[in-house]
DNA sequence: GGCGTCATCCGTAAATATACCGAATTGTAT
DNA sequence: ATACAATTCGGTATATTTACGGATGACGCC
């Protein structure tokens, strides 16, 4: 018995694509191809697929929500987001609605086909690229994470009013400091950040990320 | 006589697609699919298609070029570029490059057929969003020439060592003026940005498009 | 207890930036 | 020719930032 694919993209290309590619594969068959997440939600109403290939961007549904909503009411259908998207705070979202897969969209046929039969056995299988950015995310969290120790929790906090053009005097009365205390706050940054003047050290704050902007 | 159609296309899974699209058409044919610039040049000597669906990413030799030599090497090679980008500066490359179609990968069916057959018919075929980002285009170049001429030739060279993070003495020593004379300018450009600082100057300068960053 | 960091405050000084004043020259447009 | 904008320079004053010095109390850690 072959492995039950359905497919959502909103991009009909892609659909058709992942079709022909998985055309002549005796273990598997696609059984179904939504264009929407609607589509996508009434379909699985009435036929579950063992494995859904996810890529739906739409107003107000997002694909992670969409997996989200699959996981729960169908814990049984293993779910592969087939995406374009890199974008690191996408893949963590995907991942943490419970995804089984993560395949970008420069898959060739084989690669796709072990996905497929991957997650039908109980595995995970994420694309080298995916698993290269998540590593550089790790990296670069524990990089901000030893910028943020740089500075003091209130020295941070100066650091963002700075950031958002206060002066020494504003940033004062709103924390109820004295004008010396601010400004001393304000010369340890600038040793610390090792920067010269306002402008430097914003941008030196933003590129460490120790600051909303 | 049905019109032949090369698909050169580093994404497997999108040559697969259009190839599944356009399988039950009687009016086109794909006779052949490049998976990358080289593997296309070479093609290309041998046999020459009527319509050339674009879309390669490769380092030394990205689309546009390829887009180029082509065109200039057979001319009667209609190109239609088939891509997810839809940044400006790609797009208005491509178009110099002088190709005949802009597609975006959400194309359905009919819409790659029509579009095929209009650049094989000697018209422009532009997808409607594609269209939308060059008007968009328009008109921000409208706007940030509007602003640039807001400040005058010496503001802008004060503003852009502003930016780069020199004090007035500095500036005024680069350009051989006196302090004050920066000072003035550094006023007049506050005033007509309507900021306060340094640091707003700046961002909204950059806002503005009047310093490259 | 002692040590270090943090957070608070102060003094003094110099450098920088902002603000408003005026004025001369030059070139361009009306 | 006259008017206007751009560029240049000056004075004066204040506000802000940067830089150096030191001091005190709180708090956690070894």
């Amino acid at each position: 018995m072959s492995i039950k694919i359905a497919i959502a993209d909103d991009h009909r290309l892609i659909a058709e694509g992942v079709q022909n590619m998985l055309r002549y594969s005796s273990e598997v068959e696609v059984v179904a191809i939504y264009p929407d997440g609607n589509a996508l939600l009434e379909g699985m109403e009435r036929v579950q697929p063992d494995v859904l290939l996810l890529d739906i961007g739409m107003p107000g549904m997002q694909g992670d929500e969409l997996a989200g909503i699959i996981k729960q009411q169908y814990p049984a259908v293993k779910i592969i987001v087939l995406t374009n998207q890199d974008n690191i705070f996408y893949i963590k979202n995907m991942l943490q609605q419970g995804v089984n897969g993560y395949v970008l969209k420069h898959v060739e046929k084989e690669q796709l086909l072990q996905a497929v039969k991957s997650v039908y056995a109980g595995e995970e299988y994420i694309d080298g690229l995916v698993l290269d950015r998540i590593e550089e995310d790790e990296e670069e969290q524990k990089r901000v994470a030893e910028n943020a120790s740089l500075l003091s929790g209130r020295e941070k906090e100066v650091l963002q009013l700075i950031a958002d053009n206060y002066t020494t005097n504003e940033i004062a009365e709103k924390l109820f400091l004295s004008r010396r205390t601010v400004e001393h706050h304000r010369e340890s940054i600038l040793s610390k950040l090792d920067v010269k003047g306002t402008l430097a050290l914003v941008r030196k704050a933003t590129e460490l990320g120790l600051i909303r902007s």
